[in-house]
RNA sequence: GGGGACGUAGUUCAGUUGGUUAGAACGCUGCCCUGUCACGGCAGAGGCCGCGGGUUCGAGUCCCGUCGUCCCCGCCA
């Protein structure tokens, strides 16, 4: 193929199939660098030697799909291209055959500069064709292989779990898809194959996984599309640190599988500890942790100040930025999406010429070089009174509010100043095990709580007591649910969260106990998840297992900013696929078969 | 549902305070060229300035609306 022929090959009878990547026409010598999915080799047209094919090859143009039979040709020392492998070589062609056209594209594979990306999705094929789209899609297949490999090596049977399914009324949106023999049923696309793979342990397959499909309507996101490849996978009898010990092997023959080596175990960290550390449930270790420099102030300073005394004041630390303009300086107020009444002290200058021993102690704490950027993030005094507050965790509401909001801006202002600090480097990778999630978490549109993760995680053995205690209070925002913490994981690389799992519950009981803390009767439980709670009842092994998403872990190894660089037919923001036009309106007697009416769009 | 950025030739972009005939590079077409490899030289074609409305003597430029793409918040058990 076009990648692969070397000096050693010279002399051999060859034959290259591919298309013509580029064609330099200097009169009686036509160059012509032909491209397949390995690589690109040049090939030659002399009219003194073969005047026929010199006027065949005339006539060629950009993406045409040629043969080229000929002789393979060591280069002369002074015209070997040192910047392809095949550069030493070249062919020179006997007989060339014209396979195809191609109209003219409105961009080339070739191109150096990057088309914007409406023209390629709408042109997808060609755009493909490029190199770094064809490395993306080969890192996707290895990385998948090197998984498969690697769990049936494990003992693990990838099994096949229904896509046409049955409507789960809780979590995200699901696709429908309309029954024609069943008018008016519905059948919905997974949003995940939970119930099935749980159901698989009950049914005794012990290890079970699959690179499957699921499907998400949702508003999308560079790191989110509405359907995503997950490695879904459920195993008996594990403790969390069993399961993670699988997806450590894995991401490790599939870090292997893209060329790189990772540290293992990955570090972890629980849920309380990364919101007071990062803000965020999913911290990116390249940087800097947050630092509380509450203490760092006397009282006046903070009433001065308009800080509240009695929620933390975060200082976000972005590394190596340097003197900022002013209107550096006024672009980070922007940035700054401002939760529960947190505000932003960008101007650190101006802190240390007002409290100038506070800024010391704060330079000390955060460990700020001179170069570093350092902004404060604070609850406002004008606040008011705090709401009502769980006294049961460990971070309140409240506080959450300023982590959180000083969180999303720690992001943002590392990747405004990723240029400077240099820590986002490819094949720099920081595992993570986020561990300890709270069970419940209180909706305050519904004024009450919520599963946090999914009704069917397995609570904390150590907090059974909170979550007896808490189990007829689900509208109290007091009540101990707060507490009870999850047997739930997710793994985290660099700021993203590559997968969620837990070990579910295999007791009726206790799932019962579940249900009700959540405000479910029995009837309503028994409607929603009939089926399943019946299966648990027949000898339900103790199981667990997680999901990562395949899309996000190739993203990042190939240093993509977005799912749709590693996915061959994304959609769109708006969940359309530009180059079939979907999804579009279906025919009358589509519908009428179906039994469903369109109303018509409100203008 | 909300906020922001962008939309000019096939592509990537420039376009000054609102002022004559909207430019460049790459690509494309033709001619020339025997060692190029981002070939080179000469000539040429190519524009609903996203779309609709408004302000103005005059709009690519200002205003309003709309469509599309991207990013973020909400949402994503």
């Amino acid at each position: 193929m076009c990648g692969e022929l070397r000096a050693s090959d010279a002399g051999k009878k060859a034959i290259l199939m591919g298309w013509v990547n580029r064609r330099r026409d200097l009169g009686s010598i036509i160059f012509i660098h032909l491209r397949d999915r390995t690589g690109i080799t040049q090939i030659v047209f002399n009219r003194e030697v073969n005047p026929e094919m010199h006027a065949k090859a005339e006539t060629l143009r950009n993406e045409y799909v040629i043969a080229a039979i000929g002789r393979v040709k060591l280069r002369d020392a002074d015209t070997v291209n040192p910047s392809i492998p095949t550069g030493e070589v070249e062919l020179v062609v006997d007989e060339l055959r014209i396979l195809n056209e191609s109209k003219l594209p409105p961009f080339l594979p070739s191109d150096t500069a990057l088309t914007n990306e409406e023209t390629r999705l709408k042109y997808r094929y060609i755009d493909l064709r490029r190199d770094a789209m064809q490395f993306n899609i080969e890192t996707r297949h290895k990385v998948a292989k090197a998984i498969r490999d690697y769990l049936s090596a494990q003992g693990f049977f990838e099994i096949e779990t229904p896509f046409m399914t049955r409507s789960t009324p809780e979590g995200a949106r699901d696709y429908l898809v309309p029954s024609r023999v069943q008018p008016g049923a519905f059948y919905a696309l997974p949003q995940s194959p939970q119930m099935f793979k749980q159901i698989l342990m009950i049914s005794g397959f012990d290890k079970y996984f699959q690179i499957v499909r699921c499907f998400r309507d949702e508003d999308l996101r560079a790191d989110r599309q509405p359907e995503f490849t997950q490695i879904d996978l459920e195993m008996t009898y594990p403790q969390p640190e069993s399961v993670w010990e699988v997806v450590e092997g894995f991401l490790d023959a599939a870090f292997k599988a893209a060329g790189y080596e990772i540290q293992r175990p990955f570090p972890r960290m629980d849920y309380d500890e990364a919101i007071r550390l990062y803000g965020i449930d999913k911290p990116d270790l390249r940087l800097p942790a947050f630092s509380d420099v509450r203490d760092c102030f006397p009282a006046e300073n903070l009433q001065e100040l308009a800080i509240n005394p009695n929620l933390p004041v975060i200082a976000i630390r972005t590394p190596k930025v340097g003197e900022l303009s002013r209107k550096e300086r006024d672009d980070i107020k922007p940035m700054f999406h401002s939760k529960g009444g947190a505000r932003v002290y960008e101007d650190f200058k101006r802190i240390g010429n007002k409290f100038p021993e506070a800024a010391a102690a704060i330079a000390k704490k955060t460990g700020a070089q001179p170069d570093d950027l350092i902004v404060l993030v604070a609850g406002s005094a004008q606040a008011g009174p705090q709401t009502a507050m769980p006294a049961h965790r460990k971070v309140t509401p409240a506080e959450l509010a300023i982590y959180a909001s000083a969180g999303l801006l720690r992001l943002a202002l590392a990747q405004k100043y990723a240029e400077r600090h240099k820590l986002f480097q490819r094949g720099d990778f920081r595992f993570l095990w986020v561990t300890n999630f709270p069970m419940f978490e209180w909706d305050e549109s519904e004024r009450q709580w919520m599963a946090a993760h999914h009704p069917f995680t397995s609570p904390h053995e150590e907090d059974m007591g909170l979550l007896e205690q808490g189990v007829e209070s689900v509208n109290d925002p007091q009540s101990t649910l707060s507490a009870v913490r999850a047997l739930a994981y997710d793994v985290v690389l660099n700021g993203t969260e590559l997968g969620s799992g837990s070990i579910r519950i295999h007791r009726q009981d206790i799932q019962s106990k579940i249900f009700r803390a959540l405000g479910m009767t029995e009837a309503e439980a028994k409607s929603r998840f009939g089926f399943f709670l019946e299966a648990l009842e027949y000898g339900t092994p103790p199981h667990g297992g997680i999901a990562l998403g395949l899309d996000r872990i190739v993203m990042i190894l190939a240093g993509a900013e977005s799912l749709r660089e590693v996915i061959p037919f994304p959609k769109t923001a708006r969940a359309v696929d530009l180059m079939v036009d979907a999804p579009t309106p279906v025919s009358e007697t589509q519908l009428r078969e179906l039994g469903i009416q369109v109303k018509p769009v409100k203008q």
